[in-house]
DNA sequence: AGAAGCATGTAATAAGTTACATGATTAA
DNA sequence: TTAATCATGTAACTTATTACATGCTTCT
């Protein structure tokens, strides 16, 4: 069985074969909007996929003491993803650090508690010029518009569009807060 | 050193003291909307809030061979808990399986993902209705509007808004995504 | 000379899930 | 009588983070 991590992986390779290294870096940016993963994780879960036959690698020379290995996918593994893309996905169990906070903000004092929804505030505005910016680069790809859903862009496309609206949602609502802590002054 | 699970069941008690049973429930619904816990996860982390000083326990008949124990804050831990929620949060590594598939959507066939996806919105749809209730239900309890910021209903409430935003969000994103690739047939 | 980036791995620990184990009461 | 709810715990396993360990090349 492959764990979710192992389909993250899979995703990767399916855009461009890559290096452990390379795809512990590509799991920071963009990836890792929405999926992370350390190379001590990565190294272990490549190990699994060669195994169960879902990827391959070629060797070349690497620059520390051992030599480097590019994988790739293998029609398996392009199936498997496939497959794996159109199941219903599990119901997930949500855990948001900030959500928890704001539950327990009335056992706070308001004014420390406003101040800090407020910088919360900045580092998401901040996140979203990010997707902003990145959506714009993807759609001059395209003449201005979304990519074709069978392109690899569709998939970034899709997931910027996600991001943007839901950095904006989670903005409006920490101003919100704020703005309820502020007023109960 | 406390867990942030170690918060969550901190943040439940100030509410309500509780047996360890009754903290599992709860972290299903309301707190499930954002943090989750299984009692064998529960358990052990009250032995630990316990040794930390932070919450205390009443024993009282059980139903089973054992007896249950009402646990409740200590001073200790109201006031660690009020320290905790005005601190930055740590930046969270989202992981969100959805956005996963779909950044991987390009490699499967657009129909059946559409599908995937609209059968996603109804789920989301359910969502949304259960938190609309909930938000009615407390705004019923403060005159119609939102509860005071002092007040435990301001924790419900204001977790209650974010989830409504977002599940309008994320159907609104469904709905769009189901029809992008609707459209490429 | 030192830091940053490329590159591969392992070990220890923390967090979370699933399954095991017991047993009373109540409702279908 | 069988399932659900209340109630407490442990064990095995999976997943993820942090730290350890090595060593070359390139840039400052």
């Amino acid at each position: 069985m492959i764990s979710r991590l192992g389909y993250a992986i899979l995703a990767l390779l399916a855009r461009q074969s890559s290096t452990g290294y390379e795809l512990a870096a590509r799991a920071r940016r963009p990836l890792g909007y929405f999926w992370s993963a350390r190379h001590s994780q990565v190294y272990p879960e490549l190990r699994k996929l060669l195994e169960a036959g879902l990827v391959r690698f070629d060797t070349a020379p690497g620059p520390g003491p051992r030599e480097k290995k590019v994988y790739s996918l293998t029609d398996y593994g392009m199936s498997s993803l496939r497959d794996w893309v159109i199941q219903p996905p599990a119901p997930e169990p949500g855990r948001d650090n900030l959500l928890l906070k704001a539950y327990a903000v009335w056992t706070a004092d308001p004014d420390a508690a406003a101040r800090m929804f407020a910088a919360e505030e900045a580092r998401h505005s901040e996140r979203l010029s990010e997707y902003e910016a990145d959506r714009r680069r993807v759609e001059s790809r395209h003449n201005g518009g979304p990519p074709p859903p069978r392109h690899p862009d569709f998939g970034n496309y899709a997931t910027l569009r996600f991001g943007i609206e839901y950095q904006r949602q989670r903005i409006a609502w920490l101003r919100w807060i704020s703005r309820q802590l502020d007023g109960s002054l």
